[in-house]
DNA sequence: TCTGGGGTCCTAGGACCC
DNA sequence: TCTGGGGTCCTAGGACCC
């Protein structure tokens, strides 16, 4: 016997600018150009770049960046609206083509999923999976190749894009012993400097604190769980059991800010029916419902109030209680947006999907 | 620069109970 | 006088992710 071995590893697939991606496939002239997709896709309204081509990520414009800064950096870029019917349509066909190899598939969102996986050669099966996904859906991906969720996550960035890149607990610490705490997948901004204030800046500091002090710092749960991040150690199976939501929301931000409560409260109710649709559709009733409120300029708060009586689709009961919560706020304050969110009863605990990776 | 929308999980504090 | 020790439930807020 030689020395190839079948083993499992985790591959995590990322789609390329997904939705900027899609945007050229349907309409091909767009190839090439600075293509901002977000929002209703004008830029002079509020709301957020959804995704940039790399030709607009070149001059700074990125995911998560107000519109108008986006359109004041690049004036003649090409601004599109979020198309959510398109990009799920394509991800459908993604998702499928990675189904099509008989692996363990948890799909992550529209463009991304982790895959589970016996293989001999890792990197020609990333290929594969490259490729198949191409002629599938006419989209590229990269592939990161983990002995864990939590390091093939972090080795797609490194492969961007149309790329492959391993990482296991043999280059962990090489690759990302130095760099910033935030670099770990699960590891933000804030809890960043907060590790800092402690001293801990890098991966390693992380991976070489006790869990006591982190638990110290953050909660018996939360600090232990940061230090495996920092040690590259995930123990999550990839699942592909179909995920169920415990709750749905609806939110908006208005074009401008409101002060007319009469208003203001015919929007909850509209945006509360409209979940209940959601919870409709999924065959599973309400009993709680939260309000969200963001009061301008941008100070956001949210109250909570579990319905009375059984768990209900009644559109009246429902509506009434999120219009209920908005006498709990304070009326003498502009409003920069509302939400609704519903909470469910659990499934009926029948199905089960018992897969594993 | 002026900050979307849809989700999840965790923490902390108060209420309430034994 | 000055003060128990949990356990559980509920709510508000924080942080993170796509």
């Amino acid at each position: 016997m030689t020395a190839s071995v079948r083993r499992r590893w985790v591959l995590h697939v990322d789609m390329d600018q997904f939705i900027a991606a899609v945007e050229v496939l349907r309409n091909p002239e767009l190839a090439g150009k600075q293509v901002v997709v977000g929002g209703r896709g004008d830029p002079t309204e509020r709301g957020v770049v959804s995704t940039a081509s790399y030709e607009a990520r070149a001059f700074g414009v990125g995911s998560g960046m107000p519109l108008r800064v986006a359109f004041k950096k690049l004036p003649d870029a090409i601004f599109l609206p979020v198309d959510g019917e398109a990009y799920a349509a394509a991800s459908n066909i993604v998702m499928d083509a990675l189904r099509s190899l008989n692996v363990v598939v948890e799909v992550m969102g529209w463009d991304e999923a982790f895959l589970g996986v016996e293989t001999e050669d890792p990197v020609s099966f990333a290929r594969g999976v490259h490729d198949t996904v191409l002629d599938a859906s006419g989209l590229h991906c990269s592939v990161g190749i983990g002995d864990n969720k939590l390091r093939a996550k972090i080795a797609t960035d490194f492969g961007k894009p149309q790329g492959i890149y391993t990482l296991t607990s043999a280059n962990w610490f090489e690759v990302m012993g130095d760099r910033p705490t935030d670099a770990l997948w699960g590891i933000g901004k804030k809890t960043a400097k907060k590790l800092a204030s402690l001293g801990i800046t890098t991966v390693s500091e992380l991976a070489a604190t006790d869990d006591s002090a982190l638990a110290a710092a953050f909660g018996p749960k939360t600090g232990p769980w940061i230090g495996t991040k920092g040690r590259g150690v995930d123990l999550s199976p990839v699942s592909a059991a179909p995920w169920i939501a415990r709750s749905h929301s609806r939110e908006t931000t208005f074009q401008e800010n409101l002060e007319d409560w009469e208003a203001i409260t015919a929007e909850v109710r509209s945006l509360a029916l409209k979940v209940r649709e959601d919870l409709v559709a999924e065959d599973r009733p309400a009993v709680r419902v939260t309000l969200k409120v963001r009061y301008a300029p941008f100070e956001t708060h949210t109250t909570t109030a579990a319905l009375d009586g059984p768990p209900t689709f009644d559109p009246r009961i429902i509506s009434d209680a999120a219009a209920a919560l908005v006498q709990r706020l304070d009326h003498s304050r502009k409003v920069r947006l509302m939400g609704v969110r519903l909470e469910m009863t659990p499934p009926a605990a029948s199905d089960s999907g018992e897969e594993r990776g």
